[in-house]
DNA sequence: CCACACCCACAT
DNA sequence: TGTGGGTGTGGG
């Protein structure tokens, strides 16, 4: 029997280990291939594997069915393969779960399609109508499918229909192979700083030498990191290598891409959960091709299978929103640089605030650290004052103190434009009863509604159960007796509204920015002078360049520190620091104003004092006293079911069977804070334990051996960053 | 995970 | 004798 007779395949089905099958009688196939496999009587996507790499049950070769096809697209190369072993390994994950992160739907894999879409003819319909009005509008020079018209438009499906029928509206066939364009690394060059050309040079070299080299990018908001990194893509582009830019949430990269185009001539190929599937189809063979250059992603883009990786960067590498929370609970950061460890390429991880567990990796001399320690051209960094919220507070029932008040009304006189700051979605975060104290609780979470006027609903923020608001207190009757508790960014802007009629006022959330669209309106908006006042959460923290935005308000800078978390300190610190960059990026000075209960906190006091440095190392030594990350390692083991009892019992279960282990600690089992999440009930364990431990080993070993009811869920959280 | 066989309870 | 649901198992 020939060697090929057999071969291990890993399908898309994370219940099964790897299978081995007879090759198809029509294709040779090698590791990576991508293939169609028989599963009784359905067909599941899989990839041939290496077989000495993972041990299967032997079945006997007559027993061997078929592979029934192989799709015509490159192979998973062996350094991808090597990355889905490894994250499977370290995250506790079954293969097929991260491998299925690499492949699109299998209906993207067949052949070149075309599909139909949608674009404006600039024909003017004979009857016209408010709809088709802001139909015709709100479209121009967009293309899409009919319901992406109409979202886009805001008018319903009929409405574009209409327009087609009427001429207005012409169907176009899209080829799903169409090239990207190619961006140009000679487009427009930049005008580097001294600092900025010493950082890029050194990049450029690493880039042009290849092999890994991992980069820590540390420079102030408002340095200029991007145009560094850029310079790191341009010499990729150079050599005719792939780049992959990670970016932390996909919905809000319209200035990234504005950037891009703007130094490369070209907008990047995009990744992310919002494409459609004949986008998806066209980027993921691109990339798979090697045509697609540079792509810019979310977490997910992490595990495409480039043709010829030559760079990644991870842009702002300290967002939490890099670690996946449901799935394959990975951390985008961390596995880039074993992607890049993997290729043999260089990794940029950029931010102004970066992570301890990163700067503790520059420190040991492990990631090279370049720094950019001033802002770029004129602009300076803004002054920082904390506002003593007990020493000046703001009138009862509002929130913004007399000075940031006074601050806002100064920034309007100027012309200028002001932002504040609240990481609250909503009007109010709490809803009671004034007569029986009745709270409005979610039915499937250990949350509050909380009230949206905007819509006009209740809504649970966990899980998006959503009820329209009662008139009358559900537990009481009694009418009008329900008062919102705390604010949120709704109230606030009901609070500017009421001290400053005349502004003009935009909540940025994700309840109003949640497309590229919306956001790229907003910038316009923005830029055009039609806004004066911001109110958002932490969408606005990142990325935007508006110079004539000179006045940051921190509404609540304490929101962070409740929680009480191991990161809480640190992140408050960044998420301040970050709104803070927002401000005086242009030729006008930037400021400031830190509302809190407690201005002597070592998070404000840094913060006001611009001494970082000493912040993080307080913060740094804390964390090696206590081992936590990275001087320890941690695991969280989140036991979940429909069923209270089922999940205590199974979470007992776990926690008596605890092994003893040296240099390893079990906390628990506890009911999680989130102690009912999406219907059902949770409990948690912790697992502490020396850095040298093989943690996952140990987890794997314990869990391995024990039984649980099958409606029982149990997630392991390697290096977790949510303790809810 | 999903399809299917199997068993038992209960209705016809 | 039929049927629906809970349970268990195989899939290569």
């Amino acid at each position: 029997m020939g060697a090929m007779s057999r071969v291990r395949v890993i399908v898309l089905n994370s219940a099964l280990g790897p299978l081995d099958y007879r090759p198809p009688k029509d294709a040779a196939v090698a590791p990576g291939s991508i293939v169609v496999a028989p599963l009784g009587p359905r067909q599941l996507v899989g990839v041939v594997w290496e077989a000495e790499r993972l041990p299967a049950e032997e079945v006997e070769a007559k027993r061997l069915r078929p592979l029934l096809h192989a799709y015509d697209v490159p192979p998973i190369a062996a350094p991808l393969r090597r990355l889905v072993e490894w994250t499977a390994d370290y995250y506790l994950a079954p293969l097929a779960s991260v491998l299925r992160m690499t492949l699109p739907s299998s209906s993207a894999l067949d052949g070149a399609r075309t599909v139909i879409e949608y674009r404006a003819t600039g024909e003017v319909p004979g009857r016209m109508t408010p709809q088709r009005e802001q139909a015709l509008e709100r479209i121009a020079g967009r293309q899409g499918l009919v319901r992406e018209l109409a979202l886009a438009a805001d008018v319903s499906d009929g409405v574009i229909r209409g327009l087609v029928k009427a001429g207005a509206i012409a169907a176009v066939e899209v080829s799903v192979e169409d090239p990207f364009p190619v961006p140009d690394p000679a487009y427009a060059p930049p005008d580097l700083s001294e600092a900025q050309d010493t950082a890029a040079t050194e990049l450029r070299a690493a880039v042009a030498d290849g092999g890994f080299a991992p980069f820590l990018l540390d420079g102030v908001t408002g340095s200029g990191k991007t145009e560094v990194y850029f310079e790191a893509v341009a010499e990729a582009l150079r050599q005719g290598r792939q780049c992959l830019v990670l970016l932390p949430e996909i919905a809000l990269t319209e200035p990234f891409l504005k950037r891009f185009s703007a130094r490369f001539g070209t907008e990047p190929v995009a990744w992310h959960s919002g494409l459609r599937q004949s986008q998806r189809r066209r980027a993921w063979r691109a990339i798979a091709s090697g045509d697609a250059r540079v792509v810019v992603g979310a977490r997910s883009s992490l595990f495409l299978p480039y043709r010829d990786l030559g760079l990644i960067v991870v842009d702002e590498a300290h967002e939490t929103s890099f670690k996946q929370e449901d799935g394959v609970q990975y951390h985008a950061r961390d596995v880039a640089v074993m992607r890049a460890k993997l290729e043999a390429i260089p990794v940029i991880l950029a931010s102004a605030t970066p992570a301890i567990e990163s700067r503790q990796m520059a420190e040991a001399g492990v990631y090279r650290e370049l720094k950019l320690p001033a802002r770029y051209g004129c602009a300076t960094l803004p002054d920082i004052a904390a506002v003593d919220l007990i020493a000046d507070p703001p009138p009862r029932g509002r929130w913004l103190a007399p000075s940031l008040v006074a601050a806002i009304d100064e920034t309007l006189e100027r012309d200028e434009q002001a932002l504040l700051f609240l990481n609250r979605r909503g009007y109010a975060p709490l809803t009671l009863c004034r007569a029986c104290g009745h709270r409005f609780q979610c039915p499937n979470c250990t949350a509050w509604m909380v009230e949206h006027r905007l819509t006009a609903r209740l809504a649970c923020h966990h899980c998006g159960h959503v009820m329209p608001p009662p008139r009358a207190c559900p537990e009481c009757n009694e009418e009008n007796s329900l008062v919102p508790c705390g604010p949120g960014v709704e109230r606030i802007a009901d609070e500017v509204a009421a001290l400053f009629p005349d502004a003009r006022t935009a909540i940025v959330t994700s309840d109003t920015i949640w497309s590229p669209a919306k956001a790229a309106e907003f910038v316009g908006r923005m830029e055009a002078g039609d806004i004066d006042i911001v109110i958002g959460t932490q969408l606005v923290t990142k990325g935007y360049h508006f110079p004539n935005l000179t006045l940051v308000g921190v509404v609540d800078a304490d929101l962070g520190l409740s929680g009480g978390d191991l990161r809480a300190a640190e992140r408050s610190f960044q998420q301040i620091s970050q709104v803070s960059g927002r401000a005086g990026r242009g030729e006008k000075l930037g400021r400031v104003f830190v509302q809190t209960h407690e201005p002597k906190a070592p998070v404000i006091a840094a913060l006001v004092s611009g001494d970082a440095e000493g912040f993080y190392a307080a913060e740094t030594e804390a964390r090696r006293d206590a081992a936590m990350p990275p001087f320890g390692r941690l695991a969280g083991i989140i036991v979940s079911s429909e069923d209270l009892n089922a999940a205590t019992e199974t979470a007992r279960l776990i926690g008596r069977t605890a092994p003893s282990v040296d240099q390893m600690a079990v906390f628990g089992p506890a009911p999680a804070p989130l102690a009912m999440l999406r219907g059902r009930h949770r409990q948690r364990l912790l697992v502490h334990a020396a850095r040298s431990l093989d943690v996952q080993d140990v987890i794997r070993d314990w869990l391995g051996k024990l039984d649980w009811p099958r409606t029982v869920r149990v997630a392991v959280d390697v290096d977790p960053y949510s303790f809810l």
